[in-house]
RNA sequence: GGAGAGGUGGCUGAGUGGCCGAAAGCGGCGGUCUUGAAAACCGUUGAAGGUUUAUCCCUUCCAAGAGUUCGAAUCUCUUCCUCUCCGCCA
């Protein structure tokens, strides 16, 4: 939710700004729905007034044994005119914040202009290239040859773009995890979290998930207002909604290892073959809730946290800054960091850090106690993935694989796989 | 799952229709005292919004939502949550 004094002092930058996203902004009617507001508003609040001192003189009345009998008769109607100028503002307050809640965050200046994926800007690159002097497999194909990765089963046993691992693949994917977990906590300082896979819809509201995006969300039953978290953003975050945090715990640093379930209805037809696009996948979350003067600071670390995992593993990256047109609607600005895959002769996303800076937190009530002014703020919000546990166990097996069709285990993950420094496939 | 008791400010906790945004205590902040600190004493201390923007003033908020009433923290209904006992269970 963008800040609603911004509209009022500046309705013209507002529109500006909106106009990068490719949204042309009615500043027209939100004009006249702000007069409609200001003016029931002020209505509302001065016959709520009344309403106040009149019972007020009731009460005196009553307790000195008068006769309130002509003071009720005064009151009459009071009560409908009220009723009726609660039920109007309420009903402009909801289209106000309707119309607030599908706007979405103000990019930040050096984003590039662009439409989609095309017009992204490279920022670095990192790591070599692995040249193979034999035809390269996919992490399909690699996977069917030991067995480790059951597309089929998982169909059988759910539905397609599912996936069961087995035996050292799984391990792989557990000690892929346990790095991560390790890294952050013990190198970056952030504080282990566990959280709910499973989230209310006022969680995802706060961050940004709901109204606009609920198909990209399984709910659990029609009933129920709860759902599968499409990411540990979603119960991270949320941690904070709600609260004043102390200034002495500022910043939190939280990282947390949960599956993730996305519903992507309309997203077939791109990436169908393999583990690049699940309905549920691993991930390693870093969440940072900190003051407004840090955030920006605090995303460039984070996304260095990111990185740190990918340069450990010697898994070649770039990172590029996304355009417009392809940031996501709560962020002002991202990050993603893209591994290269061998077998596509690409660069795929594999991380996506963004800074959201007060977006969140004004859904969320999130703030902190600024010692200097002793007035509660907004926090901000950064997260970025460290990382899609997933596509890094496919990056590996592309990037690692051998002629003979063996997959050499990275350095670092060989304590997390009992010392084992290859996979065999037979 | 069954039975019962509850949800009040940063915390503990009083308040069962009007004088309650809410006693008291703790904590926080400021001051007096002290070389300094502690203790003691005095004062102060919730959030969101509107209007003004220098104050003032006004509205809303006692788990959430709806209702009764001139008037609701207090009465009614629904939902959520917590605790105790029983059952079940990793």
């Amino acid at each position: 939710m963008l800040d609603p004094q911004l509209f009022r002092s500046d309705l013209e930058s507002v529109q500006v700004e909106l106009k990068r996203r490719g949204i042309d902004f009615d500043a027209k009617s939100y004009t006249s729905l702000e007069e409609r507001r200001k003016s029931v508003q002020v209505k509302t609040q001065e016959l709520q007034n009344e309403r106040n001192l009149r019972s007020k003189s009731i009460g005196q009345a009553k307790a000195k044994g008068e006769d309130v009998q002509p003071l009720l008769d005064q009151v009459q109607g009071l009560g409908e005119q009220l009723k009726a100028a609660e039920t109007e503002l309420s009903s402009i307050q909801g289209e106000m914040k309707a119309l607030m809640e599908g706007l979405p965050n103000i990019l930040d200046a050096d984003v590039p202009a662009g439409n989609d994926e095309e017009d992204n800007v490279e920022i670095s690159r990192w790591g070599d290239i692995p040249q193979f002097d034999f035809a390269v497999k996919d992490h399909v194909d690699l996977g069917a040859l030991n067995q480790g990765m059951d597309f089929e089963v998982a169909a059988k046993i759910t539905s397609a773009r599912f996936v069961a691992l087995k035996g050292s693949i799984a391990r792989l994917q557990r000690a892929i995890t346990q790095f991560m977990l390790d890294t952050h906590t013990d190198v970056h300082e952030y504080s282990e979290t566990y959280v709910p896979y499973i989230v209310n819809a006022d969680s995802l509201y706060g961050t940004g998930q709901l109204p606009k995006f609920a198909d990209d969300l399984f709910k659990i039953n029609a009933n129920s207002d709860l759902y599968l978290i499409p990411t540990a953003e979603v119960p991270v975050t949320n941690i904070v909604r709600n609260e004043i945090v102390d200034a002495k715990d500022m910043p939190l640093k939280m990282v947390a290892h949960t599956p993730c379930f996305r519903s992507e209805a309309g997203a077939y037809g791109r990436d169908v073959r393999g583990l690049i696009r699940q309905h549920q996948f691993e991930k390693v979350e870093l969440v940072q809730i900190v003051k407004a003067t840090e955030s920006e600071q605090a995303h460039e670390a984070l996304t260095q946290h990111a990185e740190n995992i990918l340069q450990k593993l010697k898994l070649p990256y770039r990172k590029v800054l996304l355009c417009a047109g392809d940031t996501g609607f709560s962020s002002t600005k991202t990050y993603d960091l893209e591994v290269w895959l061998p077998a596509q002769e690409t660069y795929r996303e594999i991380s996506s850090c963004s800074n959201f800076k007060d977006f969140q937190a004004r859904r969320l009530k999130a703030r902190w106690r600024n010692p200097e002014t002793g007035k509660p703020e907004l926090v901000h919000t950064i997260n970025g993935s460290g990382l899609a546990v997933g596509r890094t166990l496919v990056a590996i097996l592309e990037n690692y694989q051998t002629e003979s069709g063996d997959i050499k285990i990275p350095d670092v993950l060989q304590a997390y796989m009992g010392g084992l420094e290859k996979i065999s496939i037979v």
